[in-house]
DNA sequence: AACATTGACAACCGCGTATTA
DNA sequence: GTAATACGCGGTTGTCAATGT
């Protein structure tokens, strides 16, 4: 049953990288492709690492086409932005900026460009720790027994068939709304201008934030007053997976729409500023 | 010159999810 | 269907050079 043991990690070596480790990974590479599977790599290639390790060392300094030059002001413009909107996903981030890595932006932001930021007082509001929520979640399944880790894995299995349906309830209103509703003008400019607006002024005074699909806006006054905040991240996410999907267009103008109950803010705002981020600098298109 | 501090970044660790036997 | 394993991600730590005292 299942795969073969994993191996050992006796006898690996830990610590800085040699150039002639260096240069073992990058001849194997070259010769053999990634995708023979990273944890064969080192025995074949010679190497005393383990998969991992040879793995990130590639992912994040061999592998050819990367940018170790400093972040211009643009790339730290656009760090921001992707960071208010995305939170620490880096590598949703990296996946937007062409030739940086996850631990690039990562160590940069956490050494330079937050201090930078704090430095002229416009410090993002920070995230919650994707680290924290994976283990608020993994406590709640230690509590659980057998038969609710059944029922999670039950109710998993029925949140991904309703994203499926949220996917595609977004995909059609805001197909339905692209000639009904005008290009509302500069509006990334504004959430530009107001920082990180998204996040701090969606935000209600407990720390809650509220979020809504074009659908339940346009087919109900519900109140949706005590949605969180991760929430938000899941529209996010779909919109994030409906950008990366190649057979979905998304023209500009399509909205959706943002609401809370201190102020009424237009989802639009926050798409268009993603939008056009990943117009301007994204490699998935 | 010696030591302490800071900054930058490479690398590791733990975890969740996907894949496989 | 289940358990073992592989992979990828985010958070954290370690290391070393530059700078300050």
């Amino acid at each position: 049953m299942g795969r073969k043991p994993c191996c050992s990690k006796e006898g690996l070596k830990k610590g800085s990288w040699t150039k002639k480790e260096d240069l073992l990974l990058t001849e194997y590479i070259k010769d053999f492709g990634e995708g023979t599977g990273w944890r064969s790599l080192p025995k074949k290639a010679g190497l005393l690492r383990c998969g991992k390790s040879c793995r990130l060392r590639w992912v994040n300094y061999l592998k050819p086409g990367l940018n170790r030059g400093t972040f211009t002001p643009e790339e730290d413009d656009l760090i921001v932005r992707l960071y208010t909107l995305l939170g620490s996903r880096w590598s949703l981030i990296a996946g937007r900026m062409s030739g940086r890595t996850d631990n690039d932006i990562k160590n940069y932001w956490n050494t330079s460009l937050l201090k930078k930021l704090k430095a002229q007082g416009n410090e993002p509001r920070k995230h919650k720790s994707q680290a924290k929520k994976r283990r608020r979640k993994k406590e709640k399944l230690n509590v659980s027994s057998q038969i609710n880790r059944k029922n999670n894995d039950e109710n998993k299995t029925r949140r991904k068939k309703e994203k499926i349906v949220e996917k595609h309830n977004i995909e059609d209103e805001v197909a339905a709304n692209i000639e009904e509703q005008p290009h509302t003008q500069n509006s990334a400019q504004a959430v530009s201008d107001n920082n990180h607006n998204f996040t701090s002024s969606s935000s209600n005074q407990d720390g809650t934030s509220s979020a809504t699909s074009t659908s339940e806006i346009h087919s109900s006054s519900q109140n949706i007053e005590d949605q969180n905040q991760d929430q938000i991240f899941e529209k996010l996410q779909v919109i994030d997976e409906l950008l990366l999907n190649d057979n979905f267009l998304f023209p500009p103008e399509k909205y959706i729409e943002f609401n809370n109950n201190e102020n009424h803010m237009l989802f639009e705002e926050i798409y268009e500023e993603y939008f056009q981020l990943v117009y301007e600098n994204s490699c998935h298109f």
